[in-house]
DNA sequence: TTGAAAGCGATACCAA
DNA sequence: TTGGTATCGCTTTCAA
């Protein structure tokens, strides 16, 4: 038993007595509770290749384990250079479509034992901006946006310049749809997506409708209601209305209440630009005593579980969120990693029942 | 302009050699970039107090932009002893209820210039105790356990253990209710809520209740159970049938299904033990043809967003989930952080009409 | 195989 | 105020 120190104060005593409080065992506590070197402790504890005799590996991990040690990993990540998180930026977490997101990434980290942070955006860019160069501080091996870039708007450049400085010293910046962002990008090809849903439902007899979209310039809802127009008109129908707000449930309430003022004729198509914005506007069209379905039909898009859940059920696109998030992490991690836009579906539900029954 | 250094290879030079890409500049680059002492760029980018002079200040701070410098997290956490981040775990991130939580934590975390870590445990008792011995290495100053206790799993003494062992080096540990682990506990008060819930559905006539639980045992669960049980039979009325599952909306409807297959007599209050499960309920009855208010009522436990979406809306009892969370992350960070338990507010909708109308 | 020692990127004490 | 330097906890060469 190599021990024999006892005289000599360890570093984390010395700590101890300074702070008046016990601080975590460090690996130097292991090594000398062994009595082995501090490499060799290491090398049991956390190296990769096992080159440490049996007798030694066994005394090390006892040492561990009664001392309750956990390797630190802010040590360990600046030792090694590298450190083992994942950054992931959401508009909001409540927000179902985010939430499956996350945990699709949150499944990919855990996979390889890494750690997954999360920031808040509330989709302002300003924000956004900061959050990204704070982030970058942790010096993740990959950050995920998975906020909704806008076209161009100017405040977004800061971003955009964040992003790219984190990519320059190694960082791999994961981005949903191409926004001209630094890096890699998982595609959800909501343009095809809109398009078939907007064919489905000139075939169910729809001629009119009305989009409820995010402000303009807002990839996502740009590209849903492009596509959704596309494929709408090609049908021969028409999108007689666009309202603009954002991507939450208030928002397509408040538009709707705003459009049935202006007067909705029944047969009207209500096209929400997100399953949530949709079913604001179902709530809303409840408030006004008009029926969801027979009289004024609502689609939305993305397929959220609660989808499923309202009355009549909606009518959607599935979007595969979680696997969208599992995608984005794998193509944080993955040399060469590369993925086609995953497949979307149109999912026909009682809330357009169609035209001509 | 104290340069004269060029000769000498910086070590972050080195390191590029070594590595041959780019790594992020250190606070050594802006030292010398700006011709001062590492002390006094540590001093103006990251120190507290001023004490600097405005043109060193000034000359660091314009290395540190043209560089593109960003303090290194994880080396400040190993200097400076303590890190930056509040560890965040949940069973179910793509849960509302778990959802809300975390966005109150983050909203808080937020205000700290702390970072979220976010963790799922999935139910899971073993996963958990992992999952908390791996966070435990990034020490961070809390760790807020959101997942559902159980009552007394012994595969949940794994965790508490852990969760002891984390608090004995300084860490704070927050769980939801008492649970008889570890550190602060934020308290919804579940009891009371139920309780008040039993008694206003038993004003509203209903006489005979179905229970959509969770496994026995579940501390959440069992709380809600016992509270709506003494509020509905003190008001006379009484729960004839408890099934037990978990919080999933699958296990609301997989059960509210097999209690269909056993008979529900017309005039029944279905009470799912969170609003999920009640929703899952209420989309079983609705495919077995029975009508959900009139025929047979339901009503739930958390107030989601999606309560007020379904149709009938669903009678429930308001959680502030996201303020519980923000409370949580409070609890973490605040030396005397104390909280009544945040009250419970019943909220009557069309799910449950009453039954002598 | 093992251990000594030189980093890793930062903080903070201490003397100047 | 400033700069030199010990230190944080850990990894990883390099000799032995």
């Amino acid at each position: 038993m190599l021990r024999g120190m006892e005289l000599q104060e360890s570093p984390s005593r010395t700590r101890q007595a300074r702070h008046a409080r016990a601080a975590a065992p460090t690996l130097h506590d292991v090594a000398r509770e062994a009595g082995v070197s501090l490499a060799t402790a290491s090398r049991v504890l956390n190296g990769s290749e096992r080159k440490v005799a049996e007798s030694y590996r066994e005394r090390v991990e006892q040492a561990a384990a009664s001392l309750g040690y956990t390797a630190n990993v802010s040590a360990q990540a600046t030792a090694r250079g590298t450190s083992p998180v994942i950054a992931l930026l959401v508009a909001d977490i409540a927000d179902p479509y985010f939430g499956l997101i996350a945990s699709g990434v949150a499944r990919g980290a855990d996979e390889q034992g890494l750690v997954v942070t999360i920031a808040i955006t509330e989709r302002d860019p300003a924000r956004e901006a900061r959050i990204v160069r704070a982030l970058r501080g942790q010096r993740p091996q990959g950050l995920i946006l998975a906020a909704s870039r806008t076209q161009e708007d100017p405040a977004d450049s800061a971003t955009v310049a964040e992003l790219t400085e984190f990519a320059r010293f190694g960082g791999r910046v994961v981005t949903f749809g191409e926004g001209g962002a630094e890096g890699r990008h998982v595609e959800i090809d909501n343009r095809a997506g809109a398009e078939a849903l907007g064919r489905s439902m000139a075939e169910l007899g729809y001629r009119s409708a009305v989009a409820i979209a995010a402000a303009e310039g807002v990839r996502t809802s740009d590209d849903r209601l492009a596509g959704f127009r596309a494929g709408f008109e090609a049908g021969g129908g028409a999108v007689h209305r666009v309202l603009r707000g954002d991507f939450r449930k208030e928002s397509g309430a408040a538009l709707m209440t705003q459009a049935l003022a202006e007067g909705v004729e029944p047969g009207t198509l209500v096209f929400g630009l997100s399953d949530v914005v949709a079913i604001g506007a179902m709530s809303a069209l409840r408030d006004a005593g008009r029926a969801v379905g027979a009289d004024v039909a609502v689609c939305g898009f993305d397929d959220v579980p609660s989808s499923v859940d309202v009355t009549p059920a909606l009518t959607t696109v599935r979007v595969p969120l979680s696997e969208v998030g599992y995608q984005a992490f794998r193509a944080t991690v993955d040399a060469d990693w590369e993925q086609p836009p995953l497949p979307l579906e149109v999912v026909v539900r009682d809330s357009t029942p169609g035209l001509r029954r």
